[in-house]
DNA sequence: GTTTATGCTTAACGGTGTTAAGTGAAAGGA
DNA sequence: TCCTTTCACTTAACACCGTTAAGCATAAAC
């Protein structure tokens, strides 16, 4: 059973090959910005080659993207374990949120600034960003906790996330897709957004 | 003088059948799945006419957006007219705003979703969605009422607008990517998102 | 009536994602 | 050890894309 394994072996590590060019690409130039034959050339093999280990370019940035959220959504599991205070746990995720999309723009977008392409089914959908539901739900359940101890005026837990998602959703998309605009000190700007929209929901 | 007169008129007709063409293919399929074959295709012309009329595909785009965004414009214009109460207009505005983005999403995802190209000069960035900055410019006024007034908290006039224009674009822009996301009724969280911001800014 | 200018088309370039067919070396069985 | 099969990979090609250079009629100008 020797050479079976080494060549077990062999293949991983050129499908980790595969996927470290392709991630230094996507995330340097932007995925449609990079060819499948760049990535080839990057690793020294034929473009074909990237085929017998992923379906298509598609295939190739979703395992990128699961990789990358899973770090987000473990960070937010951290976050809002670490504060007693549910309001402060919220506070920090949402800003571990934001500022994990502008250190990941690339990713970012195409996670959560791309629309499903013509034929796309549900339940591949709701599959496909497993690791961003995860995140989502960490926010959740940060939410849920400050409505349990009374914290909010609503009380609809899912209204009330998918409203702080949207939020803080709308100032990171905006900053990745308007870098040039002339913003106020983005920092002031998510501090603002996050407390103002916390300040909205109190009771 | 007749001949001469009789065709720009041609001309300019063929220009408007190709925005007529170009529109509907953007609007319905989006910018990046239509072809430039196919919209020679549909005015019954070879490709390269185009070119003839338009610079590029993203000119041929731009033109549409100014346009589409002429009309979101005025609409902000006669709203916070309207409304006597700039806290009311300033929440009509923001509906406005968030129900034209979903009317026309492609138009929207292409001005305000997606990132400049590499290379482009900060002011041909800044004259490239002039329109949208006078509807950008008519929130700022409506903010600008309001601070006025003194009925918000915060008085800085260009955060303030920064924050309520990422938080309206946060619905619109996710509603328009996560069209199969379990979501809570779209108007309640517009609303919410919404009167929260608001509420929050309330001195 | 000849020449110039105009409006459009044909053909092509260099690129894309992707697939079908082929190749050469390593592994497995006798 | 020799033969066969399997496996990893490559070459060649398909069907598209945005865009450009060159050519070709027709209409205007003199």
């Amino acid at each position: 059973m020797g050479p079976k394994q080494r060549r077990a072996r062999e293949k991983e590590m050129l499908r980790q090959d595969i996927l470290d060019a392709a991630r230094e690409l996507f995330v340097t130039e932007g995925y449609e910005n990079v060819s499948m034959r760049r990535i080839a050339e990057k690793i020294e093999y034929s473009p074909t080659t990237i085929y017998l280990y992923f379906e298509d370019k598609a295939d190739l940035l979703h395992a990128l993207c699961e990789e990358t959220f899973a770090r987000l959504a473990n960070r937010t599991e951290a976050i809002t374990k670490q504060y007693p205070d549910p309001i402060d746990g919220l506070r920090r995720g949402c800003r571990a949120y934001i500022e994990f999309g502008l250190k990941h723009p690339n990713h970012y977008r195409v996670t959560f600034m791309t629309p499903p392409p013509p034929g796309f089914a549900k339940e591949h959908y709701m599959r496909e960003d497993s690791q961003g539901m995860r995140a989502y739900n960490c926010l959740r359940q940060g939410v849920g906790r400050c409505v349990e101890q009374g914290h909010f005026r609503e009380k609809d837990v899912d209204a009330v996330t998918q409203m702080l998602w949207a939020a803080i959703h709308g100032v990171t998309s905006l900053l990745i897709t308007k870098p040039l605009f002339p913003w106020v000190n983005k920092n002031a700007l998510i501090d603002l957004m996050i407390d103002n929209a916390i300040q909205g929901l109190k009771a």
